[in-house]
RNA sequence: CGGGGUGUAGCGCAGCCUGGUAGCGCGCACCGUUCGGGACGGUGAGGUCGGAGGUUCAAAUCCUCUCACCCCGACCA
């Protein structure tokens, strides 16, 4: 293992697969495009599940699970869900196997083909609502408010661990109301808890905005999202809510009563966020050291390295540090102490700042003369030498601090990489320097795809509630009432 | 799917051009000395050379096919 990764400068992408091979976070499988997540990867995963579960408990939704097999008539009957999921689906034809007349192995058995082919889900709207059928009588079942966590297949052609994978885990959301206006108020409720999440438990600063028609979700009639922006300058979308409109309660034919016994169909919202978290994460806060953890996500919130030469050293030590693990388990914070003795110090102390550990501790012989513990953190690299007594205290206060300074830094970060722009040349500039940039649209699809074509930027979203102002569009000159936001992205 | 590249020990690579007993570094195991920023010495284990087929007395090396991965594009969370 060579001791040194490639710098964010040298080589952006590769840093990024260095950093998620060494900090033991996943690694490519045998299968084409599909990942390993390994156990320090999935802990953090497991972390961003529970805080977001809770939060979807907040707010009033239940979890279920719906199956992998989506029958291809279904994915069929919303014409423009199937249009936009076609390409990219996997297909199971056969029921079974058997061995090779003509060798060895297994072939698959011709006499064994389903009589309608099942896609492995891509999304969920069309087994979801086919069941809600019959969910859903009465105003009075309504609102259905649902989540599951699964996995999804999406056949992509290039795949990134954890920015795309053609296996990926997610949870999505799937309700049912009575009105537009409350299922509006849902999607856009739910934008506001990933918003929530994102920035309050990944430190990640987002925008929130509409997407444009041709970036929505296929059967949506509006698609929510929220965008961060990643350190080379790249957008990445790290969450989406859709109003469905009644498009799919239409298309699998779910109607209520309502209150005035007329039949109605419901309003469908659907949202999700993915296990691309976990690279928005990364690429978010991470150095040229390796990875970086907000503490509210990390496995491992502080280190204790023992500094020794002996079992009798090590055993003083351990005198001091049981005090500060006890207060630490008191506090609900996690920790690990390093006793291993295969290791010196330095090595330990490089390898959790690659794995991103907000706080480590050093506590050897000289520190048991003065009653001290070294205290270092991972987000500035900064390291002070401080009394061991309320050094739990100070631990706690750290992570707080921590977590605070992260999001600090990474909106410090977007904002000195928003432009605002008003002419064409300039816009161009804005785009290839990287970042955010703001200017106005005419609203067309046209220039939309002209300005794809000729800078690699897309519409990353339309501002939520931004106040109307009349301008130029930044391609065609032509009238625009509002000003978008470009990015090239992930 | 197009263009470029890479597959040889757990990891990183040399060897291939010019066919002839498979090597180096790191890691791993054991022993000793070390231990406050990636320690050192000694001994040792570990490889159907990505896979299949072909040429040849002989293939990691030459030929054909295939699979996987990486980088750059088109598609996408």
């Amino acid at each position: 293992m060579s001791k040194s990764i490639p710098t964010r400068e040298e080589n952006y992408s590769e840093w990024y697969n260095e950093i998620v091979k060494r900090a033991d976070l996943a690694e490519h499988s045998a299968v084409r495009g599909c990942m390993v997540i390994k156990p320090y990867g999935f802990a953090i995963w497991e972390k961003m599940q529970r805080a977001l579960d809770d939060m979807f408990k907040a707010t009033g939704h239940q979890n279920a699970y719906f199956p992998l097999f989506v029958p291809k008539s279904y994915l069929e009957l919303e014409e423009e869900h199937a249009e936009g999921f076609a390409k990219e689906c996997a297909v199971v034809t056969h029921y079974r196997l058997k061995s090779n007349p003509d060798g060895k192995g297994l072939i698959v058995d011709e006499n064994a083909e389903l009589e309608e082919p099942l896609v492995v889900r891509p999304t969920s709207e069309t087994v979801i609502w086919n069941s809600y059928k019959n969910w859903i009588q009465s105003w009075r079942d309504l609102p259905v408010l649902i989540n599951q966590w699964a996995n999804v297949v999406r056949w992509e052609m290039r795949t990134r661990l954890f920015l795309r994978t053609s296996e990926f885990l997610w949870q999505e959301g799937h309700t049912a109301h009575a009105t537009e206006q409350e299922a509006v108020e849902e999607t856009e409720q739910m934008l506001r808890v990933y918003a929530d999440f994102v920035e309050n438990w990944m430190a990640v600063p987002v925008l929130q905005g509409l997407k444009t028609a041709s970036e929505r979700f296929a059967g949506a009639e509006e698609t929510y999202c929220i965008e961060a922006l990643m350190q080379d300058g790249k957008a990445l979308q790290a969450g989406t809510s859709h109003f469905l409109g009644q498009n799919f309660a239409k298309s699998f034919d779910v109607k209520f009563v309502n209150k005035n016994n007329e039949q109605e169909y419901p309003w469908a919202t659907s949202w999700g966020v993915s296990t691309r978290l976990m690279g928005a994460l990364i690429m978010a806060h991470s150095d040229d050291k390796g990875l970086v953890l907000p503490p509210k996500l990390a496995p491992i919130q502080v280190v204790i390295v023992p500094i020794f030469r002996s079992e009798e050293d090590l055993a003083k030590i351990n005198e001091k540090i049981e005090p500060i693990t006890n207060a630490l388990a008191e506090k609900g914070i996690s920790f690990k102490v390093d006793d291993d003795d295969k290791y010196k110090p330095g090595y330990k102390f490089a390898e959790y700042e690659l794995k991103g550990v907000p706080v480590r501790l050093a506590i050897g012989l000289r520190d048991l003369e003065n009653g001290t513990v070294e205290v270092a953190r991972r987000d500035t690299l900064s390291k002070e030498t401080m009394p061991l007594d309320g050094v739990a205290d100070h631990i706690e206060s750290l992570m707080s601090e921590i977590q605070t300074s992260l999001y600090d830094r990474a909106q410090a970060f977007q904002k000195a990489n928003t432009t605002s722009v008003e002419t064409w040349d300039e816009f161009k500039a804005a785009i290839e320097k990287g970042g955010f940039v703001v200017a106005h649209w005419d609203g067309t699809d046209e220039t939309e795809t002209k300005i794809k074509e000729e800078t690699k930027a897309t519409i990353r979203l339309i501002p939520l509630n931004s106040a109307e102002m009349m301008g130029k569009c930044v391609y065609s000159g032509n009238d625009s009432p509002r000003q978008v936001v470009f990015a090239r992205a992930y």
